[in-house]
DNA sequence: TTGAAAGCGCTAACAA
DNA sequence: TTGTTAGCGCTTTCAA
């Protein structure tokens, strides 16, 4: 029923050469006379042939496609890293075959298994943890795996970490500085490997330095999640320095407290986010955030994809911290 | 070099049983036997074997892939139209092959014939406007093309619109209604025909009620083009009334009158925008604007997926004005 | 219900 | 440089 698309045999017929003659001219470096090659693109032009990507990847029996699952694409830090992703895999030559987790908690089993169905060679994933049996057919298959920031207690998966620990200690050192006397972490409870190690290790380095922190812990990450933390952690009126384990909690919270709860930031509490999505420098909000640059997370990926040794290897992603204007300086601080 | 997936025959050769029943048993429908599916399944999860779609398609002359083209794909509009398409299309059992087009002026007739490549049978374009001799190609090869909010001159092609004349029409009366005597209208330089639709129709309706409307054109559609119009166009203080033609650039124009420029939104200008990204209604900026509900775009995405007559269809996507707070209502109107 | 055989569109090895 | 041939992994007649 539908219309069957332009063959390289139709190509062949019309040009008056062979097949071949169609394959080659259409193959980086082949050896064609000129002559057959101008034939066989005036045919292959006025009929409107393409070469068919499935056929020519049985023969390699893979494609150049690289799978990509992720959730949440809309979220601004999944859709940055996506947006950068799928535009870096364009320009060295490989197509993005893009799955949508719906959201962070959903099994991407099947999702993996669609993709080793179009065969592609590597897939990414952005949320979401693989299952351990994926884990090991992917070995099996030699299809590289590239997870972002969830560390899966193996070594033969290639695995790209922000410094969470570095950030949140960066973090805690900051409101410290600032004069915080009692804290309070936000996240979400996704409960992702992520928030996880970020909530820790900011509790651990207050703790370290006397300071209490308490955890708020939301369902979802996002906007209103944050805004609802606010409320509730707020409540304590002695809680004069947040941590928010991602920007999106952290902007929500922020305009909570200053449009609902009447409190001003830095002055009365302090807030600081981590991630660095485009939203936190916007001129209402002047996030003091840490930032993980998307370039050199899409950077790593690429590495990783051209990485081929068996061992496959951690890249960490250095993280800063991007000073605006929510964490109090040590002179606004109140008086004991 | 790359290790060969599992194969058909393999599975075969280890059940005992032919190619053919392996095909059977992974067909919707085909006639086998109890026995041999067991045995077939059983040797197949064994072996880690999935079918190879590329193959599969071989026969079919087509993929379920369905390209989707766009360019921005981080910005806030076209990431959740993105995160919704690709979600239904999942759920429909089709694979969203995505091609980023890097921004709105690039060129995107490579990407489509890379989706050509791929022997999809449908393309979207969010963002972009396809050559018309690709549109000719879709024809040709009865590939669906659905553009998005581009009217192309064609009647051969499936467009989706939001109804722009009407939301941008409802922009002018609301600002009407609140007493603007001078208005502005902030659009970019990518001249997108949306764009240029809304800002005439806007400017149309306000000339007709006697109401001068100064334009101001930047550069690309972002949050930074829309606080560098602040400050030129609230440099005529007279200007009491502004229409952002999108979301995005309504947001930067804020934050520049308020925190820059130290104008009061909505009691010294009122500012209006247009799709009601999730920002917009953000505590910090309540923004009134007009929506276009996502779900009604991915439905009609999918409709004309779905569509199969001849004739293509222009499907207008309706819109609404939510008012929120940055429109001036006239109580609030400086006397005359 | 089953297997054998042909063919989907392409590339690659081989001969000419 | 060219055409012929075989085969990539699958589905689908066609007989049995």
């Amino acid at each position: 029923m539908a219309k069957p698309f332009v063959t390289a045999s139709d190509v062949a017929r019309r040009a008056g050469v062979s097949r071949s003659a169609v394959s080659r001219t259409f193959t980086e470096g082949a050896s064609v006379s000129n002559e057959v090659r101008e034939k066989v693109l005036a045919a292959a032009q006025a009929l409107g042939y393409r070469v068919n990507r499935l056929a020519q990847t049985l023969n390699n029996s893979s494609s150049n496609l690289v799978g990509v699952v992720g959730a949440n694409l809309s979220s601004p830090f999944i859709a940055k890293q996506l947006d950068m992703l799928s535009l870096a895999l364009l320009r060295r030559g490989q197509q993005c075959l893009l799955l949508n987790a719906a959201d962070a908690r959903s099994d991407i089993a099947p999702l993996i298994d669609l993709i080793f169905e179009f065969r592609a060679r590597a897939i990414v994933v952005l949320s979401g943890e693989p299952p351990s049996s994926i884990v090991e057919e992917c070995l099996a298959n030699g299809v590289k795996l590239i997870v972002i920031n969830r560390l899966l207690d193996r070594s033969d998966t290639d695995m790209i970490l922000s410094d969470d620990v570095h950030g949140s200690t960066l973090v805690a050192e900051r409101l410290l500085a600032g004069g915080c006397r009692k804290a309070a972490v936000v996240r979400s409870g996704s409960r992702t490997p992520t928030q996880t190690r970020r909530a820790e290790t900011f509790i651990r380095v207050m703790a370290e330095r006397g300071v209490e922190t308490a955890v708020w812990e939301g369902s979802v990450t996002s906007y209103e999640t944050g805004a609802a933390a606010a409320h509730s952690v707020l409540a304590d009126p002695s809680i004069d320095g947040v941590f928010c384990v991602t920007d999106l909690l952290a902007l929500g919270f922020l305009d909570a407290a200053r449009h609902d709860l009447g409190r001003r930031v830095p002055e009365d509490v302090s807030v600081i986010g981590f991630d660095d999505i485009p939203q936190a420098s916007w001129a209402s909000y002047r996030l003091t955030t840490v930032a993980q640059p998307f370039e050199a997370l899409t950077d790593a990926v690429l590495a990783a994809l051209d990485h081929t040794a068996e061992q496959a290897t951690i890249r960490t992603i250095p993280v800063t911290l991007i000073e605006r204007a929510t964490a109090r300086v040590m002179a606004e601080a109140v008086p004991a």
